[in-house]
DNA sequence: CGGGATTATTGTCAACGTGACGATAATTTC
DNA sequence: GAAATTATCGTCACGTTGACAATAATCCCG
């Protein structure tokens, strides 16, 4: 891999995480503003650098952590891809590894003075224009919301939107909102509920809501994540979103 | 992205790229043999440092023009994923990104006596253990492997290792290789020809092979890869590996 | 307390895609 | 020329999907 003696350049290289959520049927995205030049005032992505003797996704989960005052993070993590290093900073060229977080909606902490605030901002509000990202983060949004689309066709990993038990209804609001779609909830609920190694049932049942209570399901075991393994699991076949979004 | 004041911890950072491509029905990837410590002599990805002023994907175009003596890429080159910068090689810290080329065979330069040696190996030589890689070369190729394998299912990208022009048992060859599995020659027809945006008849005919000719067909228009748009394109519906590949 | 609204769940049916495999066409090889 | 070889078209049964009807089980409200 080196090739000679000169001495390899060295980059500093950051992690940015595309924190994803389900709230009030909207798709929502973790956004801080900036209190420091460059792009001070503005949104961004939470993150930050990487520490010597740090794993990429160890760094973009302690970032996570003092970011928005979240010990445990839930939800699904994986990394998206790699940006730069060339002018994608006016500080000079930084690499950054973007990360997707999956997530059920978590309270973020509610900033301090001098702290970055961290925020659930709808994503339709950043696609529409009305917010404005640093860096090129508007790119790595655009790229994270592809990936999380396509997660949801060919994985189990819509439940990651959820807590531990959820009902179909609460799988297909998430569907919605990141396809931006309306699914028919019968056939949603045939193929949800009729695709082997996706959900389980837990015999239990919503109560308090208003119609019918809802049964309650889990991550089928097959298509949890374990220790060694987070989450290879396929659908197949695949849940298809419908081909015209509208 | 930056938080304090704190000069940045700044890491080496290297592309490494696995160039697939199917010679004799057979998945051969690409390889050079280490001149140096660490791992003189054993196999490995080709690859080498990011240099200032690079992006990552020119690095890599770079790097394998270097080490192959090949001026064009053909082919589709896409970025992989990164992997460290923890403990992945032993003089220290470095982070790779690694990248995946889908290409058809070309020749690589006969290595001269100080350069490294780059040659086609056939993947299952690799996977069965008779080779072994340097660094997490090997973990690399794995994911190289899936990503290969998935993306000809949902992407027209198996066009990638045949020529500008191709019959459909080229590329039916292309999947067999590249999945491991026989197709059914008459359906892998039916659904390459009537998948729509996904090939285009030359109307061309193949001459002097053994048995009836073959129609040629190229890559549909929706489905080339444009200067901005290096491939977005999707098979819709995809075209599905049969679930037990054996 | 009962009817209406609301949500969940079960079915039905036609259209479509897919796997298995038969049949035919157009060449090369001997 | 006959046999072998490869390409291409067709057929059929089956499973999946989209569209939509019908029923079930609750809450809400007067």
């Amino acid at each position: 891999m080196p090739e000679s003696h000169p001495a390899p350049q060295r980059f500093p290289v950051t992690v940015d995480v595309v924190a994803l959520t389900v709230r009030d049927g909207e798709l929502r995205v973790l956004l801080i503003t900036r209190l420091i030049e460059p792009f001070r005032g503005k949104l961004a992505l939470p993150g930050g650098f990487v520490l010597a003797g740090e794993d990429l996704q160890e760094a973009a989960v302690r970032e996570l952590a003092e970011e928005t005052g979240v010990e445990h993070l839930p939800g699904h993590l994986e990394q998206l891809g790699s940006y730069g290093p060339k002018g994608r900073d006016p500080r000079g060229d930084v690499l950054t590894v973007a990360h997707l977080l999956l997530a059920p909606d978590f309270p973020v902490l509610a900033a301090g003075s001098d702290a970055e605030h961290a925020a659930w901002y709808p994503v339709r509000e950043v696609q529409g224009g009305a917010l404005e990202l640093a860096f090129d983060h508007q790119r790595i949004l655009d790229d994270a919301l592809e990936r999380a689309k396509s997660k949801l066709e060919y994985s189990p990993l819509g439940a990651a939107f959820c807590g531990e038990e959820f009902t179909i209804a609460q799988l297909r609001a998430v569907y919605e909102a990141v396809w931006g779609t309306r699914l028919d909830p019968r056939n949603f609920h045939r193929k949800a509920t009729g695709t082997p190694g996706f959900l389980e049932d837990t015999g239990r049942m919503t109560t308090g809501d208003a119609g019918r209570p809802a049964a309650l399901f889990r991550l089928a075991p097959e298509a949890r994540p374990t220790a060694g393994h987070p989450t290879r699991a396929v659908l197949n076949p695949p849940l298809m979103r419908p081909a015209v979004p509208k």
